[in-house]
RNA sequence: GACCCUAUCGUCUAGUGGUUAGGACAUCAGGUUUUCAUCCUGAAAACCGGGGUUCGACUCCCCGUAGGGUCGCCA
C-alpha cells in the first residue's frame, strides 16, 4: 500500500511550488489507491502560525487535494521524538554539542577564510561521560549526529541514482534538545511512525535527503523511496518570488483564476503525458499521471499559459456556475436577503431573494445576472474582469468619452436620432425584430449619405451608447437584456 | 568557493541513432465581426559550444559554457 505525506510547514501560505508538490504527491498516491497524509511540520514554534496553517489547509481544499489522513501537527508528536533521540544517545550515534553559536559562527569563518568547507568541527564529539554530564548541568546544548563515513546512495524515483559522500555532509544538529527536534530528524521519524512510503518533495530538499538517509539507518527503519520534483523558476530563470507576480493560491483565487485551470496549469509545470494533448481535469489527471515522466529540468512559470488555460475553462463553465462565481465581483449589486431563513435544523442556510442594483434601487433576478454572465464567457480571462466589463448594466448615469460615439468620423446624432425613432416603435422587443430592423436602418443610412453597406454606422454608435465603453458585447444582445426604456434611455443621455 | 542537478522555437514541451525536428501558449498576417473577445486559416520561430563513438548524431560519452539548487540551534 502506497502512502506519501504533503508535509508543509506554516510558517508561509500555500504558493505555486507548495501546491503543485501537493498535487503531484496527491496524483501519484489516488492512481495508485493509496492513502495521502496531510502533515503540519510546526516544529519551529517562533514562526510558525496558525494563519499560514489555516490558509494551506482552506486552498488545498479549494483546488481540491484532498488528503486521507490528518492534518498531524509535529508540534502534538514530541514525546515520539523524544523516544527517538534518546536512542541515538544512548547507541553513541548521537551526541550532545555544548558549543555556543558565537564559538561556531567563529569557526565558521575561519574555514570560509581559509576556503574550507564551513563544517562544524566535533568538538564535542567525544567528550567522556562525565564531562557531558557536568556541562549538562548548565541545560545549554543541542544535539548532533554522529555522521559516519560512507557514501550514501539512493535511487531517485525521477533522477536516478544519486550518490552523496558523507565528508561533505558534517555532524548536523538534529534537536535542540530532547523534546525539541529539528527538521531532519522530525520528518524521518514521521515518515517512518506513519508509514509513509514515498517521499515527493521539491528539488531544494535534494540535499538533505542523504541526511535523512543517515538517520534512518541509525535507527534501522526501512528504505524509503524520494522523487524529487524540478524547482519552478520565474521567466527571467531566477527562483520563483514574489517580484514574479503573485506566488499565493489564494491570490490566484482572489483574481479569479479557476481551480480547475490552476489544477491543469500546475500539473504541466514539470510533467506532461508525452503526448499532444494538453488539457486535462484533476481527473484525467488521475489516468495518465505518472511520476516517472516528471521532467529533471527546472520549470518555468508562465502566467501567459494560466492565462489562456483560465480563459478555456472560463468558456467550458455553465452559465449558472459561472453567474456565481462571478457574483462576488460585481459590486454594484448587492444580495437580498430574505428575513426568513431556514431553521439551523436545515443548515441554516440564507435565501437569496434577489439583487439589489445599489444605484437605482432596481430589483434583479439571478436569472437576469445569468444573461449579462453569458455576454462576457467568452471575453473574460480571469472573473475579476467581470467588475469593469458589466459595470454598465448597473450604473444610473453613463459618462460618454468624447467621440466615443462617432462611427469612422461620422456625426453620431443623425445615427442616433434614427435609431431613438426606430426603435421606439418596435412592438416586440426580441432579438428578431431588433436584429432586422436595425440591420434594414443599417442599409438605409448608409445608402443617404452616400457610403457602401456598413452596420458600422449605426451599431456603433448604438453600443457606445448603451455601454459607454469602446469594447463590449453587442448592442442587440445588450438592449434585449436592458429592455426597450432603459435602451432608449441610454440613446437619450447619449445625445446630450 | 564546495557539492549536487539541469540544458530542443521567446515560453511549456514531443522526440530515445536515420524525422520535411511535431504540438500548445505568446507573436505576426488573413477571414468572420459595429468594437473587443471567441472561432477558423496561415506564417515566422529551436536542437548551448567543442571534441569523440558511429556509415550516420538533437539523441550515446567526455570537456567546456550557461542556468539552477544546497551548504542554519529554518523547513
Amino acid at each position: 500500500m502506497i502512502r506519501t505525506r504533503f508535509a508543509p510547514s506554516p510558517t508561509g501560505v500555500l504558493h505555486i511550488g507548495n501546491a503543485r508538490t501537493a498535487l503531484f504527491n496527491y496524483l501519484f498516491t489516488k492512481k495508485e489507491k493509496g492513502v495521502f497524509v496531510l502533515r503540519i511540520e510546526d516544529t519551529d514554534e517562533e514562526r510558525s502560525s496558525s494563519v499560514f496553517e489555516k490558509d494551506i489547509i482552506e486552498n488545498l481544499k479549494w483546488l481540491g487535494i484532498n488528503w486521507d489522513e490528518g492534518p498531524y501537527k509535529q508540534s502534538k508528536r514530541r514525546n515520539i521524538y523524544e523516544k527517538y533521540i534518546k536512542q541515538l544517545i544512548n547507541e553513541d550515534k548521537a551526541y550532545y554539542c555544548f558549543c555556543s553559536q558565537e564559538e561556531l559562527a567563529a569557526e565558521k569563518q575561519y574555514q570560509m577564510s581559509i576556503g574550507q568547507p564551513t563544517q562544524y568541527n566535533q568538538k564535542c564529539r567525544n567528550l567522556s561521560k562525565k564531562e557531558v554530564e557536568k556541562k549538562l548541568q548548565e541545560n545549554k546544548y543541542i544535539i548532533r549526529f554522529k555522521t559516519p563515513e560512507k557514501k550514501v546512495e539512493f535511487n531517485d524515483l525521477i533522477r536516478g541514482k544519486i550518490e552523496f559522500d558523507t565528508k561533505l555532509i558534517d555532524d548536523f544538529a538534529i534537536a535542540k534538545n530532547l523534546q525539541n527536534p529539528l527538521y531532519n530528524f522530525a520528518v524521518v521519524i514521521d515518515d517512518f511512525e506513519m508509514d509513509i512510503t514515498h517521499v515527493i518533495r521539491g528539488e531544494d530538499l535534494l540535499p538533505n535527503t542523504p541526511k535523512q538517509i543517515l538517520i534512518q539507518e541509525a535507527l534501522g527503519f526501512p528504505v524509503i523511496n524520494f522523487a524529487h520534483l524540478p524547482v519552478i523558476l520565474g521567466p527571467d530563470k531566477k527562483k520563483m518570488s514574489k517580484r514574479h507576480g503573485a506566488t499565493a493560491i489564494q491570490e490566484y483565487k482572489e483574481q479569479g483564476y479557476l481551480q480547475e485551470a490552476l489544477i491543469n496549469f500546475l500539473a504541466f509545470l514539470g510533467w506532461n503525458p508525452d503526448s499532444e494533448r494538453e488539457i486535462y481535469t484533476i481527473n484525467d489527471l488521475l489516468k495518465d499521471f505518472s511520476i516517472e515522466k516528471v521532467h529533471k529540468a527546472a520549470a518555468i512559470f508562465n502566467i501567459e499559459r494560466l492565462n489562456y488555460l483560465n480563459g478555456l475553462y472560463i468558456r467550458k463553465k455553465n452559465i449558472k456556475e459561472l453567474t456565481k462565481l462571478c457574483l462576488p465581483y460585481i459590486d454594484l449589486i448587492e444580495p437580498i436577503i430574505s428575513s426568513e431563513q431556514y431553521p439551523p435544523a436545515y443548515g441554516g442556510q440564507q435565501i437569496t431573494q434577489g439583487y439589489k442594483i445599489k444605484e437605482t434601487k432596481e430589483i434583479i433576478t439571478f436569472e437576469y445576472l445569468e444573461k449579462i454572465i453569458s455576454l462576457y464567457q467568452e471575453r473574460l480571462k480571469k472573473i475579476s474582469e467581470i467588475t469593469e466589463l458589466t459595470s454598465y448594466f448597473f450604473k444610473k448615469q453613463l459618462i460618454y468619452d468624447k467621440g466615443l460615439l462617432a462611427w469612422k468620423g461620422s456625426a453620431p446624432n443623425p445615427a442616433l436620432d434614427i435609431i431613438e425613432l426606430k426603435l421606439l416603435n418596435i412592438k416586440e422587443w426580441t432579438f428578431e425584430n431588433l436584429e432586422k430592423i436595425l440591420t434594414d436602418l443599417s442599409l438605409e443610412y448608409a445608402q443617404s449619405i452616400n457610403k457602401d453597406k456598413d452596420r458600422g454606422y449605426i451599431m456603433w454608435p448604438l453600443r457606445a451608447a448603451l455601454t459607454g465603453q469602446k469594447s463590449s458585447a453587442g448592442p442587440i444582445d445588450i438592449a434585449l437584456i436592458l429592455g426597450k426604456e432603459k435602451t432608449l434611455n441610454r440613446i437619450k443621455q447619449a445625445k446630450k
